[in-house]
DNA sequence: ATAATAACTGATTAGTCAGTCAGTTTTTTG
DNA sequence: CAAAAAACTGACTGACTAATCAGTTATTAT
C-alpha cells in the first residue's frame, strides 16, 4: 500500500466511526504515523480527502457487483432473493466502514452542494438498488415473485435491508440474530401467491 | 415559549439539519437573537443542551403514543398495520427534526459512554417498536396476521419503516411517492395466509 | 418601594483546527 | 553519479470555538 492509500483507508475508518467533523487531520496523521502536512500534500484539503474516499467506495462497489453478477444462476427468483440479501449483508460487513460512511448524514449533506459527491452517491445507490431490481425481474420471469412495480418495490426492499444494516451498526439491538427473520419476511413480502389461491379455487 | 424552550427547539432544528459538531453555540445564539452566554446559563454546556433535547424528544414520543393508544379500535390487525405505518410517518413528519436527530450517528455514539443518553434512546426505541408489536399481537388475535415471532418481526418492520423515513429525509429518492407501496408490501409481509386457505377449503 | 433573586449579556480566554510553506529526505531520470 | 522531481516534514498561522465571568437588567417576594 502506498502512503496515499494508507491515508485513504485510515480516514475511511475514522470518518465512519467518529464522523467527519469529529475527526481531525492531526489525529488521522498520528494514527498512520505521518506528518499532518502529508495529508494535504496528497489530497489538498480535508474535503478533497473525503471525495477521494467516496470515489474509492464507488469503485469498490462497482467491482463487487461486476464480479457478483458474472456468476448469477439461481433455481428461482425467490431463492435468489435469499442469496442477494446475504450478499448485501456480506458486502456491508466486508466493507463495514465504507457502508457506514455512506450512511453518515455528512455524506448526503455534502451531496446537496457538491456535484462530484452527488454523482458518486447517485451511482452507488443505483448499483445497490439494482441488485434487488434484478432479483425481482428474475423472480417475475419464473413466477416465483409477484407482479409488483419493479423499481418501487426494489427501493423499499433496499431501504429495508439498509435499515437492517444500520440497526446492526448502531448496536441498539442485537440485529445479528435477526438474519433468518429478515430473509423470511422479505420472501413473504415478495413471493407470488396467485398460483396458490388459483389452485385452491380450482378444486 | 420561554427563552429556554426557544433555545431547545432552535438547537433541535440546527443539530438535526447541520449535525452536532457542525453547529456552533454562537450560530445557535444568533439565530434566536440571544447572547451566547444564555445557552450556557440554561444548559451548562453544549452536551447538556443535547441531553435536554433528547429528554424532550423522549417526552414528546411518550405523549404521542399515550394519546394514540388511548383511542385504538380497528376492524382487523392487518388494517391496523396500515394505520400504524401512517401514524409513524405522520409522527416522523410532524417532529421531523426530532426524528432526524435520533438518526444522527452522534446520538448513538454518545449513548455508548453516557448512561443518561443511553437510557433515553433505549426508552424511545422501545416505544417506537412497541407500535408494531401491538399491531402484530392484535392481528394474530383476529387471525389476520401470521403467527410470526412478535418481537423479532416488530423490529424488522420498524427498521423497514425507519429506513423509509431516512430515505425520505436524505432526499436521495422521491420516497414520498412510495407510501402506498410501503403499506402494501408491509401487509403482504405480515398477513396471515392460513385463514384464506382454510376458509377456502371449508367451502 | 426595596431588597433579593433570577435571567441575561458579551468581551475575554484558553484551546483547537485546517491549511501553509520553507526546508529536508527519498526516488527517479538522464 | 548528479541533477531533477516527487514525497514528506513539522513548526507555524489565522480563524474559529466552547466555556467563563464580572457586570447589567428584569422579575419576584416582602
Amino acid at each position: 500500500m502506498t502512503r496515499k492509500e494508507q491515508i485513504l483507508k485510515a480516514a475511511t475508518v475514522l470518518f465512519a466511526n467518529k464522523g467527519y467533523a469529529e475527526t481531525t487531520t492531526l489525529e488521522l496523521s498520528e494514527t498512520i504515523g505521518v506528518a499532518s502536512g502529508t495529508i494535504f500534500y496528497h489530497f489538498g484539503s480535508k474535503e478533497g480527502l473525503f471525495l477521494a474516499i467516496l470515489e474509492d467506495i464507488h469503485h469498490t462497489i462497482e467491482l463487487e457487483f461486476d464480479s457478483y453478477f458474472k456468476e448469477l444462476a439461481f433455481p428461482s427468483g425467490l431463492k435468489m432473493l435469499e442469496e442477494v440479501i446475504a450478499f448485501y449483508l456480506y458486502l456491508a460487513s466486508k466493507h463495514e466502514s465504507q457502508f457506514m460512511l455512506l450512511q453518515q448524514p455528512h455524506t448526503s449533506k455534502l451531496a446537496l452542494d457538491n456535484s462530484e459527491c452527488h454523482a458518486h452517491l447517485e451511482a452507488i445507490y443505483n448499483r445497490l438498488v439494482e441488485i434487488f431490481e434484478k432479483t425481482i425481474v428474475a423472480g417475475q420471469k419464473d413466477a416465483s415473485i409477484e407482479e409488483l412495480p419493479v423499481r418501487k418495490t426494489a427501493l423499499i426492499a433496499f431501504s429495508m435491508v439498509d435499515g437492517f444494516v444500520r440497526l446492526k451498526n448502531n448496536n441498539i439491538y442485537d440485529a445479528g440474530a435477526l438474519f433468518n427473520e429478515l430473509v423470511k419476511l422479505c420472501q413473504r413480502m415478495l413471493e407470488s401467491r396467485t398460483t396458490e389461491r388459483e389452485s385452491c379455487h380450482a378444486t
